[in-house]
Parts: structure tokens; sequence; C-alpha cells
DNA sequence: ATTTGTGCAAATCGTTTGCATCTGA
DNA sequence: TCAGATGCAAACGATTTGCACAAAT
């Protein structure tokens, strides 16, 4: 009974690749090499704030070759199995975040890199004049940062 | 003493022309033709939010031929200028708002709208854990709707 | 006349897609 | 076996850039 999972243990890191392993099956996702590569990484440390791009450089360090294309369709994959969210800080590239509880984002825009920020909240009760025929999917805060010095 | 303001007086729907002379004038902005169509269509009714695509849309239909590239640029010049703010909403485009105040922003997904939201405002003392080093630019919150009914 | 802006087309960047091949159970 | 996953390269959409030409003062 060997399965994937027994040949990934010796590249992995993390402790509970089982954990990983039954995750990916909730989600209806065969446990591949590729993907539980990137679940590794994503889920290993904390909470982690990533893009396709850097994902795959980091992918790149394991032993394991994952295209491109593969790491954006498992991000997505991942996202709508409720592990990841989708977080819109700036235009250009999306960012996933392994914290899917309610939280905000600080947004450093001299490194372009996205932190958590625990603390505020809005109530969605708050918010008027929302119309009738529509509901709050969510509410995204965003605090940009930027270095006191620099005025660019 | 024939300006171009003269020139465009025909065309433009916007009463203080003038108004948008000076305001090109301050920003250290030639008037332009192309810059005064687009200042007319973004500040001539209330506040609006445009892609750089719609706005293009936009100006074909005045007499005056405006390139993409020149709608880009501008919306780029007006942003840095201080007449336009970007709005980071959703990954793929970029949106230019002209209220320039202090104010949040509906986002609907199911057409990729964006709306105004005026009320709720965060307290840039309350957030917590900003790095000593770093300072708040801003803060945007965005409220995602979503039609009732419609689940995806 | 000089400086600045504009248009076009090609280039770039992030992301998606089609399809032949491969893998895991 | 066989559905499902992967890799590659080509396609894509939004945005940018380089450069010759045009326009504003």
């Amino acid at each position: 009974m060997t399965t994937i999972l027994a040949d990934c243990k010796t590249k992995m890191t993390n402790l509970n690749l089982k954990a990983i392993d039954e995750q990916l099956r909730d989600a209806g996702l065969k446990p591949t090499r590729q993907r539980i590569a990137i679940a590794d990484i994503l889920f290993r440390d904390g909470h982690k704030h990533v893009s396709a791009e850097d994902l795959h450089e980091e992918v790149k360090k394991s032993n394991i070759h994952v295209s491109l294309a593969t790491v954006y369709n498992t991000l997505h994959q991942f996202t709508t199995a409720g592990l990841l969210q989708e977080v819109s800080v700036d235009g250009a590239k999306t960012y996933f975040d392994t914290n899917t509880h309610e939280h905000q984002h600080f947004f450093l825009e001299d490194t372009n890199e996205v932190m958590d920020l625990e603390g505020i909240s809005i109530d969605k009760d708050d918010i008027a004049n929302v119309p009738d025929n529509m509901e709050i999917v969510r509410i995204d805060v965003v605090v940009r940062l930027r270095e006191k010095s620099s005025k660019a």
C-alpha cells in the first residue's frame, strides 16, 4: 500500500503530512506530489501571503517540479475549497492568504508586502444604503503603509 | 489670443471649462484637446468611477480622438496631480475615482461596478501595531456586494 | 522654435487555456 | 484502467513603452 504520501515524506518539512492529505481529500482534490508540496509550503509555518509567482519560486527550491500553470490552478482550487482567501490589495498582482478567518490587512507600498492586521472589524449592520436586493459578501479593509521618510 | 480653450468650447458640455483649464495648468499639465476632453467627461457630472477602457469608450463618443495610451497617461497624470484617486477593488482592472475625499466603496461582484459609500470611517489612531518607522497613507474599505439570489 | 503631448504598434506582465501526456488509486 | 492532474506553449487582457510626428506656448 504505497501511496504518494510515503513517497513525499522524505522531502516534506511538515509534520502533519497526514492532515494535509486529508484536507485535500476532503476538498475533493487528489493529493498529488505537486499539491502536497504546495500545501506543505503554504501551511507549515504561520499565516502567509503569497502571489503565484512567489509561491512558484518557493516550490522550485524543493525537489519537486511544479509548473507555474499548476501553481495557479492549485491556488484557485485551494481557494474554492476554503483553504485560502484571495486578497485584493493592489491592482497588478493577486495575493492569496492562508488566514481565512475574518481579519484585515496592512499593505506596505514600498515593498508590496501584505501583512495581517487583527483587531479592527466593521459590523455589517453599520453599513447603510446597501441596495436591498444585495447582500454583503465581505468587507475588506486595507491599511496602506509607507516608510516615514520616503515621499514617492 | 486664441487658445485651445476657445476651440474646444463648442464641443464641451462643461460650463466651467475655464476651471478645467486652470486646474490642468495648476497641475503643470498643458491643457491639450485630449486632456480637456477627458477632464470634461470626468468632472462634468457627479463623482465617477471609471476604468481606462470605460473612459476611452466615452471619449470616443465625443468628437475628439484620444488613443488608449493617452487615456492611460492622462489618468495617471491626473492621479499624480491629485485630481483622481486609484481604487483597488478587484485584481484585473484599475479604477479611477473622481472623488478624492475620504470615503469608502461598494463593489458589486456581479457587475464589477464601483460605488461610493460614505458614512463609515476608521480612525487612524484605532490601528494598532503599525510598525513605528511606518505611517498610514490611507485606509481603504471595500464592501463587496452580491445579488441576494446568485450563488456564484 | 522649443518643449511637451500624442498615436501607433510592439513589448511586457500577470494570468488563463488547450491539449497531449502522465499519475494516482 | 481511467478519471483526473500536469506541463508546456500559445493565447489573453490590461497596461506600458519607444519613438516619430503633431501641437501648444
